[in-house]
DNA sequence: CTGAAAGCGCTTACAG
DNA sequence: CTGAAAGCGCTTACAG
């Protein structure tokens, strides 16, 4: 017969949704706490007949085991940091998605860190992070990171023993797995195809020039544009002004087609051109960078160059959970290509 | 003279940014490692001097206390689960920005969560994050939950003593913090303005009427035309094919005013409009619920209701960590007032 | 003022 | 096949 403590029972009495342990188990059944542990570890050293009692009781009692225990013994959290500018941000918020998605069908969990662009911010989530918190992390670097250039954060966590994985907003100075799309080259074939159906004032309007992306992307505009002799315009704005900076340009110069690097600036061409009463697509063309849901609700309907938000999120994480579990240091490179989404307004 | 083991040096020399533990600190000073956990958390116990040694080698060695060994002893983890239905949602977004915002000037961090507005999901959510990784749980109910109103998480997870505050999504059944807005009297005043205005044939264009607050909203409007004597008259549909019943109806009825409860709907009806040929806001006022960002950026820009999103998010993270520093049962519950941001659309 | 010991909830070599 | 012991990295009552 197996003696209960009174103690026990009373807590279990007043506290139905108390999480129970080990120990506690472990004086329920009267068996020992590493058979227990094994036992529901489904070890081969435990007979048929004990794992069966212990996996029941433990179903009973809806034992759940302490995850913080678990991982201070292992060294593993099975936890992955994700270090982003923002939210708000539709490509973000998007490739955020991918990531959960693949990592909700792991038995990893994500910690999100919201960096707005900032470089302390971002050292000091990998300070915070970096000591038993997660395994690893997936960061899109912050604006103020790159023109620093100061990347000790990422070089000590990776020598700290955890995965980095960066994604859309890489340095190449650092060692570790990249995914990306291809900014160069979807821009140039953007520029051709406008080109290629007559359209000579072409205008490259931007909120994001101080982005390595964006700089990317305007380097593939330019290319294009002097591959056909034509003379690139890049308009440059913060997204309070850049409206202002369209609207203003437009009415002084030819234009008759525009392609706008993000969210912001995509919706101020369109308001620019018709505040300006030309006709979009017959008099300005317009591709832009905004969701596909927002891009079919738009007037006219916007061609984008489309990311794959979501794609680029779902391969980020799925690298670095293989990254994490197979704890290899070669690290792969991927590009997701964009591509070229033709709507009303182009 | 204090003798340092080779392994250790060993180890030190080839792993320069490896995290350095108490115990490697108590060898390195010839002090035991109590002393130095007290000298690190400045208790009066330590004499000043050996703090300042110990706190200046610990400072040299960039020592940062395991987050997961302080949390498996403190039964406290400084980590709160952000539970919310999506984040591509521009008010999710924001109100996301509100809560990073507010935690990340705490010591605790914030493990973001999708539900996908899946019941299941939510559910195995609140399972795998009770059990010790999470002091508490900051949630917008998902649609399934609400529909199902099996609310058994919720209430489990508050019995093991979390601290649950619910946002946007309240479910009235559960005792735990709330933080909402006011949809009713938001609609209804609305409603009231463009009934003022002279506008009789107001519809609602919503694709979220399966929803709370969806539903709350639609009250309100239905309360003010009710009270005017006018006749209300709601369009559902999803983010799918708003636009279509939008322009269906537009076609075969008279219209002079829509307000729309989300940005899929909000997009939908400005451009059904235009795309009819109809004046904004001569013909037909639009009313929606956009970014604010978004909507200067829209032809014309777009009279919103603006609910506040960040403000939301942040004061539904300040209950939260109040709720968990404290301790204290009693939650309240707080109402953020949307207001009208009058644009050239109404 | 300093240190040894116990313990948070686990896992896993090692004995028996 | 089962259990006692050590240990993950900390904190804190308790001795000295």
């Amino acid at each position: 017969m197996v003696i209960v403590p009174l103690a026990f029972i009373i807590q279990n009495a007043f506290m139905p949704g108390s999480n129970i342990t080990l120990k506690q188990l472990s004086s329920i059944l009267g068996v020992s706490i590493s058979t227990i542990s094994k036992a529901l570890n489904d070890s081969h050293e435990i007979s048929d007949a004990t794992k069966k009692r212990i996996v029941e009781m433990a179903k009973l009692h809806n034992y759940q085991p302490n995850k913080i225990a678990v991982g201070l013994k292992s060294g593993k959290t099975n936890t992955i940091a994700v270090v982003i500018p923002s939210v708000q941000n539709s490509f973000f918020a998007r490739a955020l998605y991918g990531i959960e998605s693949l990592i909700s069908e792991t038995n990893f969990n994500i910690i999100v860190c919201l960096t707005k662009e900032s470089h302390i911010k971002e050292v000091e989530t990998f300070n915070m992070l970096s000591n038993g918190v997660v395994d690893g992390f997936l960061v899109a670097v912050s604006e103020e990171t790159q023109n620093l250039q100061n990347y000790d954060h990422f070089t000590n966590a990776i020598a700290n023993g955890k995965s980095v994985v960066m994604f859309d907003r890489v340095v190449d100075a650092v060692n570790c797995g990249k995914v990306t799309t291809n900014d160069f080259s979807a821009l140039s074939e953007a520029t051709q195809k406008l080109i290629s159906s007559a359209r000579q004032h072409i205008v490259l309007l931007s909120t994001i020039h101080k982005l390595n992306v964006g700089q990317q992307r305007a380097q593939g505009y330019i290319k294009a544009m002097n591959a056909s002799g034509l003379s690139p315009k890049i308009l440059e704005s913060d997204d309070q002004h850049v409206g202002e900076v369209m609207t203003e340009y437009l009415n002084n110069n030819p234009v008759d087609a525009i392609i706008a690097l993000d969210t912001d600036a995509s919706l101020a061409a369109l308001k620019a051109v018709k505040t300006n009463s030309k006709q979009i697509p017959e008099d300005v063309a317009v591709i832009g960078y905004v969701s596909e849901r927002m891009a079919r609700n738009l007037t006219p309907e916007l061609t984008t160059i489309n990311q794959h938000s979501y794609t680029i999120g779902n391969a980020a994480a799925t690298m670095i959970v293989e990254a994490i579990r197979s704890k290899s240091k070669d690290m792969n490179q991927v590009v997701i290509s964009s591509t070229l989404s033709v709507r009303g307004s182009s």
